[in-house]
DNA sequence: GACTTTCTTAAGACTTTTCTTAACTCTTTT
DNA sequence: AAAAGAGTTAAGAAAAGTCTTAAGAAAGTC
């Protein structure tokens, strides 16, 4: 399965943001438009991005309150394009937090090849570091070595599985419904009428009761989806 | 005892020199001016960096030939700053792996910002861990000489091979995936639909169990990557 | 420039996972 | 109790991922 790289993109000017990610479409990764801060901050809250793409000028929220709030949060690199061309505000950025700034109008071969640049040395950085653990009862997973330990037992998941076990565990208390499932680890939109997650949930529902029989970890939300059991 | 932050500044012209020189010294690293690519390669080999400043136009070898070494060779950041302000030259270098391009005449807090700005994030992965013995199993690897023996035999791996496994050994329980391996190994992206590192994979077994054909080594982690057996 | 080694590409065989379907059961809601 | 939603199981088919081999391309060496 294919690991996609998710590039976050604020700008409120319409025509600016669909060239940004025409750009990132075209060197082949995944684009999501944000046109506000309020709209960007949901996004990433909602999950995690390789990469953020931020206008300075932006109505609400604005651009130096929301790259002061990544980066003090996050460690997503972070590349301000902007119109303002003044040494200070380029000097406060940087200074701020982010990992790059250009000026508008820009090179769109450049834009291309600067974000390029700066995926190619966080990812070798994130592959060393960040390591991240998820935990919930008695199940341990390192992301790193994606080993999934269940009450002292190590238990073998198939991609699918794992992708599933993992999202459910990035957030705890959150009802997931069929198309929120099949949207994050299938990549796909669902059409309802199937029972595909059905059948992976039994199945992983059992390799889990298999490793601890007492306990019990899926929810089903009737209606509406699955959560772990609180 | 805090660590000292080493910038290597390659850069012909005296004047420009000293005053990069001067930027990194007052941000409280130390600089080390080098006047042509020969002299730092010379530098390069000696020890370990935490940045390079690096000019294009140089005497004896160039900017960009240098500039393919390093990527090649070292994970330092190398900013790039020329009097070349060509989109072209711009994007050949930021594609062959600069991190950063500012042209002539610069901005002094421009620069020491954006120095700043790649040490806060690639810091601490350049913290080169001075490895010198890596052990697995009967595997045991001289990282300096770069002999590798397993079982008490002395094999001989080709450059690629020595990577995989070295890069293997370094995480023992991490599950390497293929755009891991492609961005480490080969210092590329990563498209997927290749299999480059299946042929690779399979020398590197081979060449393993004839030296020892009871033991195996690399495990294979369906629809994930490869990892070592624990 | 010829020789050697190493790397990459391609093709086919092979393995494992995933999907789909379907029949049947269980649970909750009305 | 009936209806609707959800769960389980199993089996075959399809898809995805991997392994191996061999040959040509590229890189490095003398």
């Amino acid at each position: 399965m294919e690991s996609e790289i998710n590039i976050l993109v604020v700008e409120d000017d319409n025509d600016i943001n669909t060239l940004l990610c025409d750009i990132i479409r075209n060197s082949g990764y995944r684009p999501q438009p944000a046109f506000s801060g309020t709209e960007a901050v949901l996004y990433l809250e909602k999950r995690s991005w390789d990469m953020v793409l931020l206008d300075l000028m932006l109505p609400g929220m604005s651009g130096e309150e929301l790259l002061e709030k990544i980066s003090e949060q996050l460690p997503v690199p972070v590349m301000i394009i902007s119109a303002k061309s003044e040494q200070q505000t380029k000097i406060e950025a940087l200074r701020t937090g982010a990992d790059d700034y250009i000026t508008k109008p820009f090179d769109i071969e450049e834009v291309s090849a600067r974000i390029d640049s700066h995926l190619r040395r966080y990812r070798r950085m994130n592959q060393t570091l960040h390591i991240k653990e998820l935990n919930y009862k008695d199940i341990r997973i390192n992301t790193e070595s994606q080993i999934v330990v269940v009450n002292e037992k190590e238990i073998l998941f198939t991609a699918r599985e794992y992708a599933i076990l993992t999202l459910l565990l990035s957030s705890p208390k959150k009802v997931f419904t069929k198309a929120n499932l099949f949207e994050s680890v299938w990549n796909e939109k669902y059409y309802g009428d199937d029972n595909t997650i059905s059948v992976h949930m039994s199945n992983l529902r059992s390799k889990l009761s298999k490793a601890n029989p007492h306990e019990d970890y899926i929810e089903t939300v009737w209606g509406v989806g699955y959560k772990l059991k609180t």
